[in-house]
DNA sequence: CGTTCGATGCACT
DNA sequence: GTGCATCGAACGT
């Protein structure tokens, strides 16, 4: 296959940037299960020291070093105890920064992507999930797509985990908000959706 | 519809 | 000991 995966310099560019442009592309987990992947539909920017909802808002500690990082490498940490949120690292190496991804459409392993659903975390579902909703918020996508801390610092360069040109018609229309879920630096309109997109998390 | 709240791990103070 | 970049069940209206 074209190797379309997208290479360091993608991700060593303004955070904003990058956000923007991963919209619309795949991303893809491989495993001895199988082949799960997805049309990212939304992410939200995390962008240096002086974005207090940003990890690094206090410095260089042991769990966000990763955000000081190589940028193309994966940032997954634990948030409320139960589910694993995973951000791309951005910006050149020694800039605290990062794109969450927070929703995706699914496209391949859907069987996979449900059965990790149901059987995966405490929270799993008794009855069965439609299709928009097994990447819908960035703990279910991670769920669904069977990321966990083991992929922390995980390079998106490679094999295994990566993210994919889409190449995939027209640019999906996309608007700016608010980032989710924090209780500061809400002012920033830093989260990055598709417009329309019913596998987009709500509020 | 709407809002509240418990589950749960761990980095950081 | 505190506070989360969440989720979904369980309520109330």
């Amino acid at each position: 296959m074209a190797d379309r995966v997208l290479p360091r310099g993608f991700y060593a560019r303004p955070t904003l940037q990058v956000a923007r442009d991963l919209i619309g592309k795949t991303l893809v987990h491989v495993t001895t299960s199988g082949r799960t992947s997805g049309l990212i539909v939304e992410v939200e920017a995390y962008i240096g020291e002086g974005d207090p909802a940003c990890h690094a808002a206090s410095g260089l500690t042991g769990r966000n070093a990763p955000l000081y990082g190589r940028p193309g490498r994966a940032y997954v940490y634990v948030n409320y105890g139960i589910h694993h949120l995973v951000n791309a690292v951005t910006e050149p190496e020694g800039v605290p920064a990062a794109v969450l991804l927070r929703a995706a459409e699914p496209v391949e392993g859907i069987d996979l992507m449900r059965r990790r659903r149901q059987t995966n975390g405490r929270l799993a579902r008794a009855s069965s999930l439609p299709e928009k909703d097994l990447c819908r918020g960035p703990g279910n996508l991670t769920r669904a797509f069977g990321i966990s801390g083991a992929h922390n610092r995980l390079d998106l360069c490679g094999a295994g985990l990566f993210v994919e040109d889409g190449g995939v018609g027209g640019e999906p229309k996309v608007e700016w908000t608010p980032r989710v879920g924090i209780r500061v630096g809400i002012a920033a309109r830093w989260r990055c959706a598709v417009v329309d997109s019913a596998c987009v998390s709500g509020r």
